[in-house]
DNA sequence: CCACTAGATTGAATCGATTCAGCCTTAATG
DNA sequence: CATTAAGGCTGAATCGATTCAATCTAGTGG
């Protein structure tokens, strides 16, 4: 079926170890030989089994991507990353989606353990999990995606949610707004609590009134209702912070249709910058998370963990989300 | 480093094969064996190793999706049924983005070989790509992914875009439009292509006045601009058909700012029904394509095909996109 | 007490690429 | 001509799990 290393030497009349050299230190091996090899392989289509390379070798060319759910446009953003930073490398990437249920990201790290798999870059549902220090043990590097873990056991890569509530309700604040309402998630979501934090540290340096409106999903339908949370208020607020995007669209569908003028009368301001949101009826200012660029470099530091070895030194790399002003939002 | 199944012999002072039959046929092992031997097993932590066994078994349990780019909607939702399908039989999914590249698409086929995928989800940017019966010839079943192939030698899922066209004007017709503007891409992209095919059908037995607006990428900048054309025509249009949702929310954009009633004075019909589209200012009507279901599916036809071997019949599916209808779009 | 059987266990051979000690040429040097 | 060195090349041993023919053991029946 498939042609063996052992099926070229024979044809092409040398040793096994020769067309190895061929393979792997063409330098040593002589110029009529390398081409005679090299046209045999051609010859019969061969390419070298993987397994018994990398039984022999005792590690592979892989790595696992665990998140919660690929098509979540964040995560989509972020395995797009990571593929490339592996490509780059030459490795080759296991798409796990957990839908944040510890069994199935159980179960996958017992096929990323078998696959002997160099690296698992993980989102964890539950960052409690001892199965970390498990693949570390079994030689695995792991690097923690979007989490961050106390102590120096491992990479991670982060994004600094109470930095990006932070500068929102900053810039919302330079452009005068100094009642803004907050429309967000759970506080059980980690990112959602984080944002808050940020909302509130900066509300109490720039002396800014927050309304807290809490929804309980983050989609756009919540977002009207949000709406109609907001347009209820005793005192209008003059400018939304969402917690993210499809709120913010929401928000920005029920004040339209409740009359109100975004942004004459009131800014939007989203979060995570999705592809879509320079596409909305009035284009949404929103606070942008690097994510490819994270995959890109969560990727990287993975891999130069795998291939350092020892001498690797453990990083924690912390992303600055960044505010991205479009029309949504506007000077009061 | 790691613990062999010979240490697990060692150590629980049996041969390697009874360590095997452990965990392969446990039932022909005595009942006190058994025990000693799983006992030892968990002692030591032992993880089978994946490579030694696939070595031998000459096929793992992965596969291979290869797709343009994971971050296009349409295979984001793709990828997480594929992923989805693939793992409900216990197999893993390596990730390839081509970005259209023949070259990368190449080195990912060779990568692929090489870990010795069972199958290859595969869409090729070029249909002409000879490597799928280099594929074939290896014993890696291949099953084509929004694209298909005459002939009878390759398992393919796909989406009717002719009849999704027609759909669209069948529909669009029925509200009272009769003078509809067909906003699309250039025709060497194949859905765009077919999509038009299905315009013109439905355009031709409806009795539908067609005006094309072609422009050179599908976003929604480009969507703006297509608005201008439109509202540059001699007579204006009563509905607009998108060849895809972000060219439809440029559009609506585009009309909105020149004063334009949607859905009263012009009518926006999209394609893909992205995420988005029931966000948007006017939750947008578009044509749906079933890419979660098309993944699951194609995960489970390729995996059926590797499983049967010989007497497995290749299918070629044709999904149906459907109508769903929004604000957008609104009787004459 | 022997023959026979079923059940349990063994361990060498296997998969395919890599490695490395050692062999074979050739060429250069004394 | 003998010696040495260097460059090429070889092939057995290795990685770890699986398989299967061969061996061993205990139990039954004659």
């Amino acid at each position: 079926m498939s042609v063996s290393l052992r099926d070229v030497a024979k044809s092409a009349k040398v040793s096994v170890g020769t067309v190895s050299n061929v393979l792997n230190r063409p330098e040593i091996v002589a110029e009529k030989t390398l081409n005679r090899v090299r046209e045999t392989i051609k010859e019969l289509g061969f390419v070298p089994n993987g397994f018994a390379r990398q039984l022999r070798f005792g590690n592979s060319r892989t790595i696992g991507l665990i998140v919660p759910d690929v098509s979540n446009p964040f995560f989509t953003e972020v395995a797009r990353g990571v593929e490339d930073g592996a490509n780059k490398r030459d490795y080759a990437v296991f798409l796990c989606n957990s839908d944040e249920s510890v069994a199935k990201e159980d179960r996958y790290i017992n096929v990323l353990i078998e696959q002997q798999v160099r690296g698992v870059l993980f989102a964890p549902s539950d960052i409690k999990s001892n199965r970390m220090d498990e693949m570390k043990s079994r030689g695995i590097s792991v690097t923690l995606l979007d989490r961050e873990l106390k102590g120096n056991n491992h990479c991670s890569i982060s994004v600094d949610d109470i930095y990006g509530g932070r500068i929102a309700i900053e810039y919302l604040s330079d452009l005068g707004h100094h009642n803004i309402a907050w429309v967000c998630g759970p506080d059980s979501i980690p990112q959602v609590a984080e944002r808050g934090i940020g909302v509130a540290k900066a509300a109490k340096v720039g002396n800014v009134k927050i309304e807290t409106v809490r929804v309980s999903l983050m989609n756009s339908a919540q977002g009207e209702e949000a709406a109609k949370a907001i347009l209820a208020l005793p005192t209008l607020p003059t400018a939304v912070f969402c917690a993210n995007d499809l709120l913010a669209l929401g928000v920005m569908r029920g004040l339209i249709a409740a009359k109100v003028k975004v942004p004459d009368q009131i800014s939007i301001l989203g979060y995570d910058d999705i592809k879509f949101a320079s596409s909305a009826a009035i284009p949404l200012s929103s606070i942008s998370q690097p994510a490819y660029q994270m995959g890109v470099t969560a990727a990287d530091l993975l891999l130069s963990e795998c291939e350092d070895g020892e001498n690797h030194q453990h990083q924690q790399i912390r992303f600055q989300p960044q505010l991205v002003e479009r029309e949504s939002t506007k000077k009061r």
